[in-house]
DNA sequence: TTGTACGCGTTATCAG
DNA sequence: CTGATAACGCGTACAA
């Protein structure tokens, strides 16, 4: 067995709770005794035991996060593991300790956040997306158990959340083809059910309507998995049966399937963007033009929140917006934009 | 405050001992007595406390791993993500709880090791990489701690660990492009502290011993960081100087820079062969032929090797191979192999 | 079959 | 400034 706070005590011959005392060293206790508490301490190398704190104080400080199985776009995209990377830091300066799980559907999303609940073992959730009527937020309000969502909920003025400004980054972006003189845009967008697809989608139908076009509902696609296959033949069916002149994808990955779908249509290219920056893009020929979204940051942040208000440090939001970037490369070159797919 | 087992044994009108029992139900109880035990559970939704559990029973059923913090390394491969979920997936068998951090460096894996191991929190450790003479490995034997390593260690014959059988891959590997009647060809590595790159290469060196090929040590360079460029920069240098046929890379990133080298180079194409199956070589023009190392699968072995051994199910061995699979693509068709890059 | 009493390692309250 | 003592919630010998 480990050594305890008692073999510490009786070695510097004190009580357990001076020895307590001196490990918070909060209250006042004599330089001498606390010399010889440390020195204890150290020769026979005690370090306390985390589970009987946590018994005794009634925290843990350690926080469970939720990561969707999804392997198409869990492995494709490295913004969980970047996101994952940013809370750490954040947990790492405040001593938090972080639990993993990966769900396969909303159902056992629901079943571990019961675990997290009744084991007593975390005290707050990170969930990695938000829902429309999210089952999971939901049931963390009805418990009341704290948690932050990276994404923007469907009631964005309860509880804690990140996310970027989607509407605002596809309406920049849809703008950006509009000034390039396109004017029949097509939006390709992940999950309806997702509110990231949803707040994108209607950044591009304000930057829309806000520059006099008109808004053309068969020029939106959406797919019904995370699959660069579906974005392939979502376009190339879009391609065959309307006007188009450029693609603003709301990922990478649904940009990839599109790209393919202009190269096999009859090997002329529309400028598109994406979202997420991935290293893919970066390096495929054409490049992909993306926007991107700072995952670190995101999970920084969202930690930030959840931490800070289990610590009693509020924050004077209950949500933060993070940066986007848009980084352009050949996708968007100005070559692209004299081009225009027309239905034959 | 939650619901203890008090409540329950008062409810229930029988002993907190009692209770415990049904929820064990080893110990043989009056269905009577048990019915109305569970009755009282459920009407009160009643949950065992986990932590006070671990303190009584003094085991956590959690297991800590460190993964590293190399950006490149990280986010570029969904390596990383794949072994968790692998991992989680043995975990959530055996009722195992999961906790993770990412480390800068040796020294700070070392610290987060010793944290792991002071506070009692967990049972284990799962180690993403082995070193030549691995201070974590190390340090994690000296203690006595039970821990399982991906990757070959370097003291095979004692401890947990799960790999693929790299020596004999990359000896496929080779062994296929000097049967194309190769006869140069290079080995691209990553560090030379790792004993994946280590035992590749050993594969590498075998392959071209037993095929009567003279081994050139000029032809073999591996890179100091992770790093697609560091890659580009050795092979531009290496083609600068030496006749090269075919190239062999243990890493598909490394494969990307190393292509890029050969099309700056004098728009030839070598063959070439990576590592890891990443979806960006799968994509990318020209795609490329690649070695599937199963990393999920890695993770779940991994796992189960640590779990079994704690909870005293032992495996025959001390350590699993997993599959490879070689994934021909464009990067090794036949009208590469004609091709030779020499000295000018 | 069930209850009592104590221990797990720490913190917190209350005296002194 | 320091030391008993009682929690924290559960598991488990030992008794009954």
């Amino acid at each position: 067995m480990a050594t305890t706070i008692k073999d510490v005590a009786k070695l510097a011959q004190v009580s357990p709770s001076t020895v307590s005392r001196v490990l918070h060293d909060n209250s006042r206790i004599s330089n001498t005794t606390k010399e010889r508490v440390m020195q204890a301490m150290h020769s026979l190398n005690y370090h306390p035991n985390a589970i009987a704190r946590s018994l005794a104080k009634s925290n843990t400080k350690t926080l469970g996060l939720i990561l969707p199985n999804d392997e198409l776009e869990l492995f494709q995209n490295s913004f969980f593991i970047q996101a994952m990377r940013g809370i750490s830091i954040y947990a790492k300066l405040h001593g938090y300790k972080l639990m993993y799980n990966f769900s396969i559907d909303e159902q056992e999303e629901i079943e571990y956040l019961e675990n997290y609940i009744h084991d007593n073992w975390v005290e707050g959730v990170i969930l990695f997306t938000s829902r429309q009527d999210d089952k999971c937020i939901n049931y963390l309000h009805k418990r009341a158990f704290p948690f932050t969502v990276i994404g923007r909920p469907s009631s964005p003025e309860t509880g804690f959340w990140v996310d970027n400004d989607n509407f605002q980054a596809m309406y920049s972006v849809t703008e950006y083809l509009i000034e390039k003189n396109c004017s029949s845009i097509a939006f390709l967008g992940g999950l309806r059910e997702l509110d990231v697809t949803l707040n994108r989608l209607s950044g591009y139908k304000q930057a829309i309507k806000s520059h006099g076009l008109e808004l053309q509902e068969n020029l939106i696609c959406t797919t019904t998995r995370f699959s660069e296959e579906e974005a392939y033949e979502q376009i190339s069916e879009l391609l065959n049966n309307n006007t188009v002149d450029a693609i603003a994808a709301t990922d990478d990955i649904l940009a990839f399937g599109a790209i393919r779908a202009m190269q096999d249509f009859n090997q002329t290219l529309l400028p598109i963007i994406g979202f997420n920056n991935t290293v893919r893009g970066q390096y495929q020929t054409p490049a992909l033009s993306s926007v991107e979204i700072n995952p670190t940051e995101l999970g920084y942040k969202a930690c930030k929140l959840l931490i800070d208000s289990l610590e009693g440090l509020d924050n004077p939001y209950n949500h933060f917006i993070v940066e986007t970037k848009f980084i352009e490369r050949d996708t968007t070159q100005p070559q692209l934009f004299s081009k225009r797919l027309v239905q034959v």
